[in-house]
DNA sequence: CGTTGTGGCTAGAGCGCTCTAGTCTTCCCT
DNA sequence: AGGGAAGACTAGAGCGCTCTAGCCACAACG
């Protein structure tokens, strides 16, 4: 950046004429050189550098943008409240860059809506739209993707009209679950994520899981949700149950809809008096910041924040550059095995 | 928003020219009826209104900003990682909003420096920098500021070439500290926030407030740092100390500089064998959500975050409009009172 | 010697808005 | 009837860039 501008010139900051005057060239000349574009010998390239530096010039992007035949920039709407989301943002910049775009942000807050994020990014006339986690009916995305470029991150949607970037979250529960398998449990429920993207298809990995093992009088869906609240009232809900000396025995172990979830699990878990994963084995999904705590040490499915943001860009920029061609990209998702989970308990 | 353009017009987004033919205007009324403006009859505004609906339009934000004489657009840079910053971005939409502002984000995030997120923000002619615990420099920041208004939050800095928006740490911290002297507490220790912003003046509170209550003697700070893992250490290098029979006795209470730092205090602590509050009481700072959590349920101190934003645009507007007279505001914090902290223990 | 490049550079027309300085009505007040 | 004044609307000049066309000097080629 530069350091300090040389001349505040009438207070307003120095633009390519500025330069151009200073340098003793064209103005298209320094916008050749500001754009790194053949046309121009070394010597004058240095020349037209140092006058800027001089006058503490930085091209402006507004009228860079609108000049340009093409805008340059991705779109990308997040939820502030979402670590998940600022991971995702990070690889972006990086993805973005690699391929020559330039990324504008849109946040999502309980005080700002989608719309207001989406219509604040089409009004910069970005070249494609990347929404992170979109709770946007199907129709309205479907609708957003006729009018732009679309790229869905993290929510399964059926439409020709977007690319949908996603973790492939069937096989993410199926392998949270047969790692719970494995140990030995049997009795093992789910507390999915009621309405959140992700939700169907965790379930269904679940119970594909559980009927492979031959349990499929096993299934059991507690309906929950993203927060430790939704955890942890399902479980309350769970031990509340009477005990019934006929029916099937209390659950050895819950795969949870997400780490948020299974933190509210292992909250009304404690609670009750159940040791983990002594009494209770618990599953996240995330490996977010906290299930890495010593004292959660959650076992989870960890999603490829890397590898989906540039998926994201590369299928942004397809429909960009080509026609669109929709297409449903899944990651694969990887178990990472800690503390919250072990062998099941022998019955008392 | 436009749900769907009639016309998508050889594919390019509808202008103010298409829209103004539509409705056979001239372009400049469709510009007066788009920013409100008196000068425009009330059918006129309908029949201008009703043409964009037709053609999908909406007004392009980079010819507006770049023919606009003022930008109208405050930059905020912000850590991507940080759950803080998410609910400041959050306030800040509202408070910039209700000034007329538009907010341009720019994240920080380790693959992107707070170089590269300013040089973004300049590069979109922001008429102020909000920066959120930014930390460049003193020197760089006073440089920033000579060449915009700049607003520093959550961030302590002497010079008058920045706002800075922050909560009284100190009296932060003092609170949190007479709380537990309340409590019955003299033996209490300070995990400080090491290197991190704001760690000097929550250490002058702690050590006030010690002061105040003829305590001087048993003040004792702690390296620590922002992070669990850094409140994790310091209290386990405490607790390996030998036990000295003539010397103090363990301390009863800890005031952590931040949450996260309290969380790896508070799994230290259980590590140990100590019941929180039983045999030791813990308090946070910032209100953060894992503190809300039942079984985290820790005493902390809350930032206003909704009052800071709502200052930090005051104050960058204050710059943009008059002389820059440097302000440092300060919020007054607020001690919020739950489980982890308790009457002192009495000697077994 | 004319022709054809070619590298280095410039003129000038946009990009899609905003905004100042009008023009043209119509209405109101003497 | 004349003289505002207000209201509704338009022309046109920017805003600071990008980019197409084209100019000029010089070299290489036949």
């Amino acid at each position: 950046m530069t350091s300090r501008p040389e001349s505040a010139r009438a207070g307003r900051p120095a633009t390519m004429s500025d330069v151009a005057a200073r340098a003793r060239v064209s103005r298209a000349l320094v916008s050749i050189v500001f754009r790194d574009q053949p046309g121009a010998s070394q010597a004058t390239r240095e020349r037209v550098r140092q006058a800027a530096r001089e006058l503490g010039y930085a091209p402006d992007q507004r009228a860079r943008l609108l000049s340009r035949r093409r805008s340059g920039l991705l779109g990308v709407q997040f939820a502030v409240e979402h670590p998940f989301h600022g991971e995702l943002v990070e690889a972006l910049y990086t993805a973005a860059e690699a391929r020559g775009y330039e990324l504008a942000l849109s946040a999502v807050a309980p005080s700002r809506d989608e719309e207001r994020a989406v219509a604040s990014l089409l009004a910069y006339r970005c070249e494609a739209l990347i929404l992170l986690g979109p709770t946007a009916p199907d129709g309205r995305l479907d609708a957003l993707g006729q009018q732009v470029p679309l790229v869905v991150v993290a929510r399964n949607l059926r439409t020709e009209q977007a690319e949908v970037v996603r973790t492939d979250d069937e096989d993410g529960a199926r392998q949270a679950t047969q790692h719970l398998l494995a140990l030995g449990h049997t009795r093992i429920v789910q507390v999915d994520g009621g309405g959140a993207p992700g939700s169907a298809e965790r379930r269904r990995g679940y119970r594909a899981a559980m009927e492979r093992a031959g349990l499929a009088t096993q299934v059991r869906v507690l309906t929950g949700g993203p927060t430790e609240r939704d955890g942890l009232d399902a479980f309350v809900r769970l031990a509340a149950e009477p005990a019934d000396p006929q029916g099937p025995r209390r659950p050895s172990a819950v795969v949870a809809f997400n780490d948020r979830c299974a933190l509210g699990v292992l909250q009304a878990a404690t609670q009750a008096g159940l040791q983990v994963p002594t009494d209770l084995s618990v599953v996240g999904y995330d490996d977010s910041r906290m299930a890495t705590l010593p004292w959660v040490d959650l076992t989870t499915v960890r999603q490829d924040v890397a590898e989906l943001a540039t998926l994201a860009v590369a299928r942004a920029v397809a429909r960009i550059e080509g026609p669109p061609g929709a297409a449903s990209l899944l990651t694969p998702p990887r178990l990472v095995v800690r503390g919250s989970t072990g062998p099941v308990p022998r019955p008392a």
